[in-house]
DNA sequence: TGCCAGGCCCTCTTTAGGGCCTT
């Protein structure tokens, strides 16, 4: 897989940290090529303990959809090849990276990639947003699902959708070719009042 | 016993507090 290639991924989880034990119950992930999806991702994994009647309610996963479902080991070595060479994007991506971290640490991985997040680019560029939650951005964009969130390949689809949007975004606003994920990276790590400061000393 | 995430970011800030976002 060429070095362009993106991978836009989510996890549903246990909950909210894997310090605390908590573990991934499901992988989505969208492979772009140059704005284009050309590959898709998705598991179910048991993480070895019942879920909890709250995250079960939040993502629909039941204990029964899990119990004959593979490992988190055995999906999470899937994964690893899937993404191999891949840069990786997620909606507030210190959460799924910090879960990504964890199950690849346990099948002695590491995980190296850059990482970066819709949710800080999306505070830089979409500020007139009400909120930026994944929901509310995708409806505020108008980019096509079919209603379903929390589920981790419907997330990942529209995720990657609002990365291309983002990347547009740039593209129009400073009247730039389209942004290398390299610049995005910058992009979401600049404080919001020196955007304009950083991309004309970036374009020159 | 009681506690229980953590990084980002704003502001009535920096010797801090609290909202936002992810499950």
């Amino acid at each position: 897989m060429s070095q362009d290639a993106i991978v836009v991924l989510d996890f549903e989880t246990t909950g909210l940290s894997p310090l605390q034990g908590d573990r991934a119950i499901e992988i989505g992930a969208v492979k772009l090529q140059q704005g284009v999806v050309v590959d898709r991702f998705q598991q179910l994994m048991n993480p070895g303990f019942a879920v909890s009647s709250f995250i079960a309610d939040y993502t629909g996963i039941t204990n029964a959809m899990l119990s004959d479902a593979p490992s988190c080991e055995t999906v999470m070595a899937d994964f690893a090849d899937f993404i191999q060479g891949c840069h990786l994007v997620a909606h507030n991506a210190s959460f799924d990276q910090k879960f990504l971290t964890a199950e690849f640490a346990r099948i002695d991985l590491e995980q190296s990639q850059p990482f970066a997040c819709s949710l800080l680019l999306a505070r830089r560029l979409f500020q007139a947003v009400p909120n930026h939650q994944l929901g509310t951005l995708v409806n505020y964009l108008g980019i096509a699902n079919d209603g379903v969130f929390h589920r981790a390949l419907n997330d990942a689809e529209v995720t990657g959708a609002l990365w291309l949007a983002l990347s547009d975004a740039v593209s129009q606003r400073w009247a730039c070719p389209a942004p290398s994920f390299e610049l995005m990276l910058k992009l979401q790590r600049q404080p919001k009042h020196q955007l304009e400061k950083f991309m004309r000393a970036y374009l020159g």
